[in-house]
DNA sequence: GTCTATAAAAGGATAGAC
DNA sequence: GTCTATCCTTTTATAGAC
């Protein structure tokens, strides 16, 4: 939630996620982008090749402000402790910004890709080999983020949201750090 | 799986599904469904109201099929186990068939909705109640569909699909029924 | 039940004046 | 940098002949 508004090209991506967010993907149009902005679709095209640009400005941006946040939440806490904090504010975030985080890539970043992407990645991976006591444990990693990614979602698209079933979040959260810190499972 | 051609709303139902699954959402038009049918699209207009009503019949078919599908997998199992045919055969249903798996409510059914729906979620509320030893134990559920759901996206969007990653999958499931299971977390 | 024809809307994108 | 004007495409949906 960073950043107060100064160029045009971020006036126009700080629009666009208001109309994301607030009427959904299929809302976003050249068209309703420059009603927002009071000014003629045409316009934009000075500013970004085409309506892909844009999304694909917001990806970046979106997968950005997640590092940020989870950086900072996750500054000066260590072990298991620091991936709940990761947690919590991933699902926070999420949320809170359910149509920005829709943009951000559901993936391990193997290739290049964004750096932003490799930076969020890394963090869940260093967070999380103090917990499982194995480095570089890509599989411990995923398991956290599907459960994370999962909770999204259901809460998204779900009924319980804000309200009742966060006693599934908690309880699965560490049920599955608990899980994955022993050197076998019982099972 | 199941179920041959028939009627004629079921030919286009199939063609439907295909043309989801391999081209994705947006190509589902009623143009494009006729093309495929050798059909002029107005004819389709016959079977279903507009194109809203096929894709709440594909909803509805998806939900059947994916209990279907459970509740043989889940048969003749009992606990633990149960839990992780389940989950198997959830993961398998919804990777196979990615695009029909969108359509599927993600939300436990608290009002009359689909009886489908509510045959699914039950299924689940009774094989992890007799794991964690809580009858009704919505949470545990909530946690383990939150972990499954998340799976599918990231083995859907990523790039570890079929190949990679099944570890993930198989640390975080044990993890998790490991810990549901207890009556208190160690944490 | 399928066809032709057509209305009506929405969206992406460009050209050229100012 | 924004405007007007315009084009092109895609799509949903209906009317009425056959």
């Amino acid at each position: 939630m960073p950043f107060p508004p100064k160029t045009d090209t971020e006036r126009i991506l700080r629009s666009a996620i208001e109309i994301v967010e607030k009427q959904g993907w299929k809302a976003l149009s050249m068209r309703e982008l420059g009603r927002r902005l009071n000014v003629r679709a045409s316009s934009l095209y000075h500013h970004f090749a085409d309506r892909e640009a844009i999304e694909h400005a917001l990806g970046r941006m979106a997968t950005r402000r997640l590092f940020e946040v989870l950086q900072a939440a996750g500054a000066s806490k260590r072990g298991t402790l620091k991936v709940l904090s990761l947690s919590e504010a991933y699902i926070r975030f999420a949320t809170g910004n359910a149509a920005l985080y829709h943009l951000i890539a559901l993936k391990a970043p193997d290739s290049e890709s964004d750096p932003d992407a490799t930076a969020l990645w890394n963090l869940f991976l260093d967070a999380m080999s103090t917990v499982t006591g194995r480095s570089d444990d890509t599989a411990a990693v995923v398991a956290l983020w599907a459960f994370l990614h999962g909770y999204v979602a259901l809460s998204t698209a779900g009924n319980f949201a804000a309200s009742g079933d966060q006693t599934g979040f908690e309880r699965g959260v560490k049920a599955l750090l608990d899980g994955l810190a022993k050197k076998q499972n019982i099972l």
